[in-house]
DNA sequence: ATATTAATTGGACATGTGTCCGCTTATTGT
DNA sequence: ACAATAAGCGGACACATGTCCAATTAATAT
């Protein structure tokens, strides 16, 4: 469990024996005691934007409408939330974790198991291709509005790109991959569809389905392995 | 050569005998006469843009300044270009039909010479990277406002899609990878890393060369004839 | 309890995008 | 040359994002 930014993170490194490598990315001072005001204003504020989402859709619904449903000033909603793309991460995270914990439970399972892990990336990517289908429109405001200076990524890409990583170093380990790739960039290339907005672009721009996505991409994955 | 939306693309199908598909795509009635008040002013637009976006930066500029250093009325500029965007693609137009052309030949020599199809491919990719590289600002500008409705896709992409397509089906034809594959999606899957947020997502976020990313890139096609 | 301090609040404001519409001007037909 | 007319023009306006700061209020120390 690591954390970025504030979002918690479960560590799939634990499963590649990498424990020791010093995750500690960005705010040390997390749990500064928050006033128990300013705690009921982000609640009030997170079930306002749920709200409002969920029955007019995110990209109608605007920074004002979420502030004055809630009941608080802009200021104050700028002050929890830098921009809409921190509020919608902001509602995912609960199924984030959930989506992050189900991911290291089955991951285990098929090491427990001996499955390959190539096999293992597989459903990786296709869990993930699954995710992306369910918040698509979230995942796409966040990618859009959040400014990554150079040098930074998105904080869920992190742990994408980690999980990967760690998979195709299993395989390496296992002798199912050659070693000599640049593992970091392959990792990268791997992911780069799932991209929220690639992914829309798949998706409702070509009309692909999520099972060819899936497909398509699980087939390169097996092609590493010669 | 077709148009999309205005602009004019070479085409690479010429190449795969595949010449005869029906590519009039949108934009039937484009040369339209433009009154030449209007073109005068389309000219000014697209050069003092061209002017404050090299002095300034993309970023930098907004539509309010470039409408005042053309000496035009905001209305005038919106109404040649809808957003930054599109100004920017034209602004890019000329460079692209540079490119689209100097791939043509290329490709058309290595077709000549009995280079692989797979090996044109990777030339194809790695050229591209390198346009990409050379035009970031520009292409993220124009990726992130162009609204694109389902079933639509950008113009230059498209021209993308048909060459790695053509390509594709050029290396079944030579029995250099195998038949039975999602070809258009595969085309997609490839390219994903160079749509520009990618890409720059890629240089700037994570630091890769555009010779690592090549070589990634092509390493991965390689692998497809087995 | 009360004073002190520091976080929090909320609306006014600054900036950027994109639209609207009455006025102007180039083009076309006579 | 001269209407008639359709296209083009441009600034005011509407709306969204994000910042700022004087006033407020919760937490802490006395």
């Amino acid at each position: 469990m690591f954390a970025i930014a504030g979002r918690r993170f479960m560590s799939t490194l634990e499963l590649f024996g990498m424990n020791d490598l010093t995750l500690t990315i960005l705010n040390p001072d997390l749990p500064r005691h928050e006033r128990c005001d300013a705690q009921a204003n982000r609640e009030r504020i997170l079930s306002a934007a749920a709200q409002l989402f969920a029955t007019q859709g995110v990209s109608a619904v605007n920074m004002a409408d979420i502030s004055k449903a809630a009941k608080v000033g802009q200021g104050t909603l700028y002050r929890r939330f830098a921009n809409k793309g921190e509020l919608c991460l902001a509602l995912m995270d609960h199924q984030m974790a959930t989506f992050q914990a189900q991911v290291l439970a089955q991951l285990g399972r098929m090491t427990r198991d001996h499955t390959a892990k190539l096999v293992q990336l597989q459903w990786f990517l296709d869990a993930l291709i699954h995710f992306n289908e369910t918040h698509t429109p979230l995942l796409c405001e966040a990618s859009q509005s959040i400014y990554f200076a150079p040098g930074t990524r998105p904080a869920p890409y992190i742990w994408q790109h980690m999980t990967v990583m760690g998979l195709l170093r299993g395989a390496v380990a296992a002798n199912e991959i050659a070693p000599d790739q640049d593992f970091p960039m392959l990792a990268d290339t791997i992911l780069a569809p799932l991209q929220p907005a690639v992914f829309r672009l798949l998706r409702d721009g070509n009309g692909y389905t999520p099972e060819r996505i899936s497909a398509t991409l699980q087939g390169l994955v097996g092609r590493l392995g010669d």
